[in-house]
DNA sequence: GCATTTGCCTAATGTACTTAGGAAATGCCA
DNA sequence: TGGCATTTCCTAAGTACATTAGGCAAATGC
């Protein structure tokens, strides 16, 4: 029989794949096994198990969240660069619902520190720069966005907002047009 | 051998102790059983299964909720009323953080019509009859009300918070005070 | 063309989920 | 008090998933 030639990365990205397609909760070895058309046992010479498939299928999502953000924030300040971090993590959610999922995935402190996590707070101060907070604010305000960007997006990935009028686009402008009227309004300068 | 005389009601309350302990995620027929020093097959007598098990504990969690809410709102309105509703999630997830992660599982239609997902709706447009809004700015409000109390709570649980100063509780009360400055803003009275 | 590596396999074990049917404790009523 | 119905909890059994150990054959390098 012809032979995939599977490596970590491969599995992973076929895993991030099925996630979008069937949900990150049920991706699993067998899952991407069965994907893949090989036997499950296969895969743990790529894997160590189920966790660590997951927890790379999430820093994979991270990784590819935090590439968008340096691309759609070049060039930008101020409520314009709020603006398009804030599309960066609502448009992932909507391209790629079970990675956005996965990146929310609990991991060990080792695999943490090892993510793009640290990455995204500091796009996030990058963001704030334009808005010319003191170190505590800037921290609150860190905090803010991630408080923000993550309970609108995973309840609209969630479908909390799909019964109800208007589109969760207005609602979604109306809150980046409220963020900005706080940063401005956190502002010392 | 002695009986327990278990009940649904009681199955779902150790279910939610259990979650408490041991974390949502770890919650199921097997684990609750063994909590409860039965076997795991008795339990299916009282719940249908681990899906059901696990929407039941959501809905007793949503249920918990949403009574803390109309006990803490009873004659309190505007930013008082505000800072409240926020207290009641961020309490009880500190309370009951396997709960309040239950509080999320995803249910299907007829069981999330019958929970009291509804009354959190309610109780969210009463703390809002306080700023006059208009219709669309009131379901702008809902559902940024529900996003940032949400994300905030969510990434506190997770531990987002947990490496850096100020501690949260500064950062929380720093966001309860901007959605109020923001829900004056969008206040047409 | 051969040796080495290694990708994928089969086999086997342990555990969780679920269903079907049996035994024994409880509660009701005579 | 004793018998009956109810129902709690059990054992037994089938399915599926997670994981480990060891084998074969395909790819790779000389």
């Amino acid at each position: 029989m012809p032979r995939l030639g599977l490596t970590t990365t491969l599995v992973v990205r076929h895993g991030a794949e099925l996630a979008d397609e069937i949900g990150f909760t049920h991706v699993s070895v067998t899952t991407v096994a069965r994907r893949l058309g090989i036997k499950t046992a296969s895969l743990y010479a790529h894997v160590q198990g189920n966790d660590d498939l997951r927890t790379r299928i999430a820093m994979l999502a991270l990784e590819e969240m935090a590439d968008r953000a340096d691309r759609d924030l070049a060039g930008r300040a101020g409520a314009e660069a709020l603006v398009a971090l804030g599309e960066v993590y609502r448009g992932y959610a909507a391209d790629h619902p079970g990675r956005y999922d996965a990146s929310r995935f609990p991991m060990d402190t080792q695999s943490a520190a090892a993510s793009a996590g640290p990455r995204h707070a500091a796009l996030a101060r990058a963001v704030l720069r334009g808005y010319g907070l003191d170190e505590v604010h800037q921290v609150h305000a860190v905090r803010l966005l991630g408080s923000t960007f993550h309970g609108f997006v995973s309840l609209e990935l969630a479908g909390g907002f799909a019964h109800s009028q208007p589109p969760s686009q207005e609602s979604w402008t109306a809150i980046l047009a409220s963020l900005d009227l706080v940063l401005t309004s956190w502002s010392t300068a």
